[in-house]
Parts: structure tokens; C-alpha cells; sequence
RNA sequence: UGUCUGGUUGACCCU
């Protein structure tokens, strides 16, 4: 069965779940052989990355015909997906009906309740648990500092007997979703001065503090010791260092990044269009745009909000039929850049037809 | 060969 077990998983991972089904359907007509405790937490995962609560259904009640409802990788599996699928209170009944949990299960149910935001269920749950770890406080510490308690956040993290970089990392984010980007820089700092190891995801979070703050000269700082730490050639580096250098006033070293990149995504082209944009450099910015490999609803929307905000508003309302002539959905982002375009131009027809298409979609 | 926690891009608002 491994043979068939390393297949699906390739499917899952290159977020081919409908290839996944499939393939588990030949697995099934071959006659059970090749189907085993491995198999079903695979497509279960499939499932979640995808957000497929009807094959999730579908795949839970083959589970249970085939007898690995016992089995605690699937148990947790399951309650992962059905909460990332917002199903909370069937992620709860797979828990309280399993007979056999470990602390990924305890773990997978709490961060569906984390996830849920709810703060009541989440600490009752953790107060229940029989053994906490670190997943679950640093779990608990993200829900503290998405709801606004960062005191009790940062008590948690202070009672923690162990603490790991996650930790650090999940508080210097709880501090930056309040706005508090200077203590999340300090904290940064406190983190390095007390010997605790970085990787990739705590310089993302800690340039994404310097943007906010406009702070060149940290962001820079920042920027060296991700070279010195060999980070500089991951895409999300990357990405962060081009925004930070765009808001920072640094347009050029942005730049740099861009061209010299290699393996860039979505996310990096669209920081760069939104960089010229704000630095009403429109011409490289559409010059970028026309360029894309492909396009998201980001991409347009950042050269339409961009050319609202340097007043273009009649190539705001171009491009805007344009993408909704490409088939692309527009967004609320979108639609405000559009409808102040109309009011702007005065574009009462425009501002008309614009109203209908909210009313009719949503 | 399988499961759980932290991070990056667009308008407005907030700061």
C-alpha cells in the first residue's frame, strides 16, 4: 500500500484533491488491499487544505466502514478538518467519541476553537487538559493577542515553564496585531539577547513590524541579519524585505530585490506594483502588470486602488471593466476604489451600473 | 509513507 499511499500524498501535495479522490477510488477498486492506517489521513488532509467538508464527509463515512475510526492519526485528522472547515461542533463530536486520544488530539481541538476565536470554549478547554505543552500555549497565546488581551497573553507566555521559538514568535506577532510594532521589535531583540533561534517566519514578522513603522534603519539591520543567517533566498523573505525597503522610502533597493530575485510568487509582483504605484512610478507599475505570469484579485486591485489614489480615475474605471471583462471577481477592496472613482469623475451612469452590480452580487 | 501552534502583498477605517 505504500506505493499508493506516496501517490496520494503527491496529489495532496501539489493541491490535486480531486486527483487524490480518484486515485483512492482505483485504490478501492483494486479491493482494499492497498488502503491502510496511512491511507486515510492523507486524504483527510486533502480535504482540509482544501477546505472540502463534502468529501470530508464522504471520506469520514468510508473511515468508518473500513474500520479505522480507532486509528488516532485519522481521529486527529478529522477533527482538523472538520474544524478547518468550520465545523466545530463535529471536530467535538469525532473528539468526544474517539476511544483513543493523545495530545494531537487535545492539540487539533483547541486550535479549532482557537481558530473559531472562540476565548471561552479555548480556555476551558486548555484548563481541562490532561497534560498542557507548548502547542498548546502557544495556541492560546495567538487567541489571547487576535482578541485583544495581550496582558494576559503575555502572562501566559511568562508562566510558560518552557518556551520555544514558536512562542517568541506567536507573541511578537500578538503584539503586532495591536499595533504595538515597537514592543514587537523589542521583543525581537529580547528573544536574540536570551540565545533563542530564529528561522525565516520571525524575520517575516519582525520587517513586517519595521514597515509599519516606517523604520528604515532597523528594517536594514533586519536585513543583514537575514543574510547573515542564510535566509535571503526564501520567496517570503523576500517578499517581506521588498515591502518593507517600499514603505521605508527606499523604492530602488526594492527594486533591486525584485530584479535580482529568483523563484518569485504572486505575492512578490503584486508588492512591486503596489511599490511603483505608491511612489506614482505608474508606467513601470503597468509595465509589471502587463508582464504578470498571473494575476489575482490583488493584483488588479492594487493598480486600481493606485490609480485612484494618484486621481487617474478614468484609467481607474478602465482597467476595472477590463478585469471584470477577464472573468476576475472583484472584491470590497476593489469596488471602494471604484465607486470613488465614479464620485470623483461625477461618472453617474458609471455609479449607477456600479450600484446595481453590488446589489445583484452581495 | 500520515496528524496539532507563529509569518509576507491591495482600498477605506483605526492607530
Amino acid at each position: 500500500g505504500f506505493i499508493w499511499n506516496t501517490m496520494l500524498k503527491a496529489f495532496v501535495r501539489g493541491n490535486r484533491v480531486q486527483d487524490s479522490i480518484f486515485l483512492y477510488k482505483l485504490m478501492l477498486e483494486n479491493g482494499f488491499v492497498c488502503i491502510d492506517n496511512y491511507t486515510y489521513p492523507i486524504l483527510i488532509q486533502g480535504c482540509s487544505l482544501s477546505l472540502s467538508e463534502f468529501g470530508g464527509i464522504e471520506v469520514h463515512d468510508h473511515v468508518v466502514k473500513m474500520g479505522f475510526d480507532g486509528d488516532v492519526y485519522v481521529v486527529n485528522n478529522l477533527i482538523n478538518m472538520y474544524s478547518v472547515c468550520g465545523h466545530i461542533g463535529d471536530a467535538r463530536k469525532v473528539f468526544d467519541g474517539s476511544p483513543r486520544l493523545d495530545f494531537v488530539s487535545w492539540n487539533s481541538m483547541l486550535a479549532g476553537y482557537v481558530t473559531e476565536g472562540n476565548i471561552e470554549e479555548a480556555k476551558l478547554f486548555y484548563t481541562q487538559m490532561p497534560k498542557r505543552n507548548i502547542i498548546a500555549s502557544n495556541s492560546m497565546i495567538v487567541l489571547l493577542g487576535r482578541s485583544g488581551r495581550l496582558s494576559e497573553a503575555h502572562q501566559l507566555f511568562k508562566d510558560m515553564v518552557e518556551k520555544d521559538m514558536v512562542s517568541w514568535t506567536a507573541l511578537i506577532s500578538c503584539y503586532e496585531q495591536n499595533l504595538m510594532y515597537k514592543e514587537a521589535l523589542d521583543l525581537f531583540f529580547t528573544m536574540r539577547q536570551n540565545g533563542i533561534s530564529v528561522d525565516e517566519v520571525v524575520f517575516v514578522s519582525v520587517l513586517s513590524a519595521c514597515s509599519y513603522l516606517l523604520s528604515f534603519k532597523i528594517g536594514e539591520l533586519v536585513h543583514s541579519f537575514v543574510i547573515r543567517f542564510g535566509f535571503e533566498s526564501y520567496v517570503n523573505l523576500q517578499n517581506a524585505l521588498i515591502h518593507m525597503y517600499s514603505r521605508c522610502g527606499d523604492v530602488l533597493a526594492a527594486q533591486k530585490l525584485f530584479n535580482n530575485g529568483c523563484f518569485l510568487d504572486l505575492i512578490t509582483w503584486n508588492s512591486m506594483i503596489s511599490a511603483y504605484m505608491n511612489y506614482g512610478l505608474v508606467v513601470k507599475a503597468r509595465e509589471l502588470f502587463d508582464s504578470m505570469p498571473e494575476k489575482d484579485v490583488v493584483s488588479w486591485s492594487s493598480m486600481i486602488s493606485g490609480y485612484a489614489q494618484l486621481n487617474k480615475f478614468s484609467e481607474t474605471l478602465a482597467l476595472f471593466h477590463e478585469m471584470l471583462h477577464q472573468g476576475v471577481k472583484p472584491d470590497e477592496t476593489t469596488l471602494v476604489s471604484v465607486v470613488s472613482a465614479c464620485a470623483q469623475l461625477a461618472a453617474l451612469d458609471q455609479g449607477k451600473w456600479l450600484d446595481a452590480y453590488i446589489q445583484k452580487n452581495g
